[in-house]
DNA sequence: GGTGACTTTGTGCAATTTCACAAAGCACCC
DNA sequence: GGGTGCTTTGTGAAATTGCACAAAGTCACC
């Protein structure tokens, strides 16, 4: 009494590969995982009772993890999945925490699309129950043909709308809306523009690594995103529409963070992002935002190390206006020309000393501490400063003036 | 033998009232000094030998002192020098050193142009000389008059020429060169704009009155002037053309200043001067910084006391530029949002607390006693104003920008 | 090679600032 | 009317800073 679908599960159409790892486990019995070709996990079935650390491992970092890749590829288990368009059966390997297999490749005229995994939990399955499991390979082939070439449409929809929103290429917020509609995509109230500075250009696989990457921060997610050279737009929002901006600009901030120093998977970078916005037609401008931010962090690496979004700038945002403002300026700054001609005059650091002196918040030990003088070499020297400079220490305005003035050189890039 | 020169030496036109000034000193033999109807100095005759200490006083100050003019007023002799057609005699004043003249009333149809002194060293004038002295007093007159309309023309071309610099009217440097020397007029290689900001409109009397404390001022020297309203706009120079221009900018901002406090005159105004220039192309420019310098005068009064040029702005001088940018951002200052937001809601005022500390270059004590507050209770706000805004008041960068963000939100008029 | 101006470092005292703690005032709420 | 939390003021000890002075090093100039 084997039913159709009982004798041919695998013959319908799936909506997703999740639907299909849940139907193999079910059908089966056993938990399944599907990956590409990269290794990265493409979906796997929930609720299973046991589970290697292994596979634990590849569903919470969404990639089989590094050392068991080099495991089985040293076992020539790879090579021999990609050989075979049999079921294979894979041994334990103690060391990573991998306790066998049956497993597949995923094939589509020749080319290997992915990998079907299955932990015979207990039980070893049978003739038929391979001959089942050969049909979900095929299925799961037929379904990443199918989610390949369809989103590549939309994703070139995506990358064109993306591209529009950064030129302001719309007439008004209600044409984006419209837009976004027309192809399927979901408009998030709160976003910001995200700019990854990747050493070289970014080719495509690399852009779906940086991508992969930001969906597993958990809580980061990537609504829209394009490519410029070496430069990965990304528009975000939080992956919970109902998150705090607060908070989810924290993790935000700390994911990026850890993006850059290389963190996550290696992969080295400068990271710069824009203030929030809820209007679309803004995006030029967030964008904008955010390649500022890249800026000031190449100009003021030090002072900026803990800055992510433009908001954190602080008064370093303004900065290009008054470098510029200054910039049409015919006058110098007295003060700070007389101390730059002493220094040339005299080869000293005046100049230097005065910039630490007023970054190091006026304190004259940690500046001392800060340019490895004697506390009495900083003392005396601002006493030079003062007299030489015609500048009152004590006058926040003068301070703040002479500090602007000394930045703003850095940034016309004095 | 006297010969018609002899005889009718006033007979012939002077060049200009000094060269009547020192015939008439030939042909009498004393010193001269030729006023106009307010007592201001036109002309003098030079190389006098003897000259009492009021006529030396009036040729340093290009005006007759104060003193003795109320003491001549007081003794009738003003009131019979305008009654009378004749030269009258007027006897010593020891009390402001002066030393007794012959005197007579420059006219012109009924009404007094001016006087003309002459200080009879030793001797005393006959029947013929005083003739000779009613004549030259004549001759004033005619020459008076004349000059009195031909200027006119003159100064309506300098005022023309004035609103077209301020309007940037000219096609370039070339052009404005080419037509101030048309019009006679030497430009001097450098010079600044002042703008003197009365409380109501300026009349062509108050107007000359400007001018002529400038003049008094024996620094500065008004080239080109014109008057909007309640605004007199000065191209200034120095007077010397040799002047330093640091030595020339102290000594302009401290008259200007003696000029707002009213120890001129008793006239009050706001004055704001602009940087210097050399381009007269840049005339608009410079009005346009002495406007902001008013402007600022108004808004930060306190702070810009001691500023007369624009680059004694500071920073100052970015506020506009600043608050424009800080305009056009959607997102608020979170800490200051906090610290507002807690001042409404328990009446506190942790703001201006953290404003006066800022502005007092984060010194306790002096923020307190601003403030009128026990050291700890301010020590104890800004333990406060650190929590509650998440601010590190030892972080120059932190405090730069939260004292920018105020500073521009005054100027946007928060 | 000496001289003098400028700079750096070291030392120690006096003054000031900072900070913890206590007490008291005030507004608000139950 | 009393409790509670926030704020202000007062006190004194501890830590820090400011400053004068001395000594030594550096460099240019004669």
């Amino acid at each position: 009494m084997t039913e159709p679908t009982e004798s041919k599960p695998f013959a319908q159409s799936f909506d997703s590969l999740e639907t299909l790892a849940e139907t193999i486990n079910e059908v089966l019995g056993c938990p399944v995982t599907i990956e590409d070709a990269g290794h990265r996990l493409l979906a796997y079935s929930a609720h299973d009772p046991q589970t290697d650390s292994a596979r634990l491992a590849t569903i919470v970092g969404r990639r089989v993890p590094e050392n068991v890749i080099a495991s089985l590829r040293r076992d020539g288990v790879i090579q021999r999945l990609a050989d075979s368009l049999e079921p294979i059966r894979v041994p334990p390997i103690d060391e990573v925490g991998f306790s066998g297999r049956l497993a597949i490749a995923i094939r589509h005229k020749d080319a290997v699309l992915g990998y079907l995994w299955l932990l015979e939990s207990g039980k070893t399955l049978g003739g038929r129950e391979l001959e089942l499991f050969k049909q979900a390979a095929r299925a799961a082939a037929d379904k990443m043909v199918r989610l390949q070439s369809a989103p590549r449409k939309i994703r070139e929809g995506l990358r064109d709308f993306m591209w529009m929103l950064l030129h302001g290429q719309f007439g008004s917020e209600a044409a984006i809306r419209d837009k976004a509609e027309q192809i399927g995509l979901a408009l998030p109230a709160e976003w910001h523009v995200v700019v990854v500075q990747a050493a070289g250009a970014i080719d495509e696989r690399e852009e779906q690594r940086l991508l992969d990457r930001v969906a597993a921060s958990r809580s980061v997610r990537t609504v829209l995103h394009a490519v410029d050279r070496a430069q990965a737009i990304l528009l975000c929002a939080p992956l919970l529409a109902e998150t705090d901006r607060r908070i989810y600009a924290r993790e935000a901030a700390a994911f990026f963070r850890r993006l850059c120093r290389g963190e996550e998977d290696g992969f080295r970078a400068t990271v710069g992002g824009s203030a929030f916005g809820q209007q679309y037609a803004e995006t030029a401008s967030r964008h904008r935002e955010a390649l500022t931010v890249l800026r000031m962090k190449r100009t003021y690496p030090r002072e900026t190390e803990t800055v992510f979004h433009y908001s954190d700038l602080g008064y370093y945002r303004f900065l290009p206006a008054i470098a510029a403002q200054i910039g049409g300026e015919r006058f110098p700054d007295e003060a700070l020309a007389r101390l730059r001609a002493y220094d040339r005059e005299h080869d000293a650091n005046l100049l230097s000393t005065l910039e630490t002196f007023l970054a190091s918040d006026s304190n004259a030990k940690t500046a001392a501490e800060a340019l490895h003088v004697h506390a009495n070499t900083l003392s005396y020297r601002l006493k030079r400063i003062a007299e030489i400079g015609g500048i009152d220490l004590a006058d926040m305005d003068q301070k703040v003036s002479l500090y602007l003035v000394l930045k703003a050189e850095r940034w016309t890039g004095g």
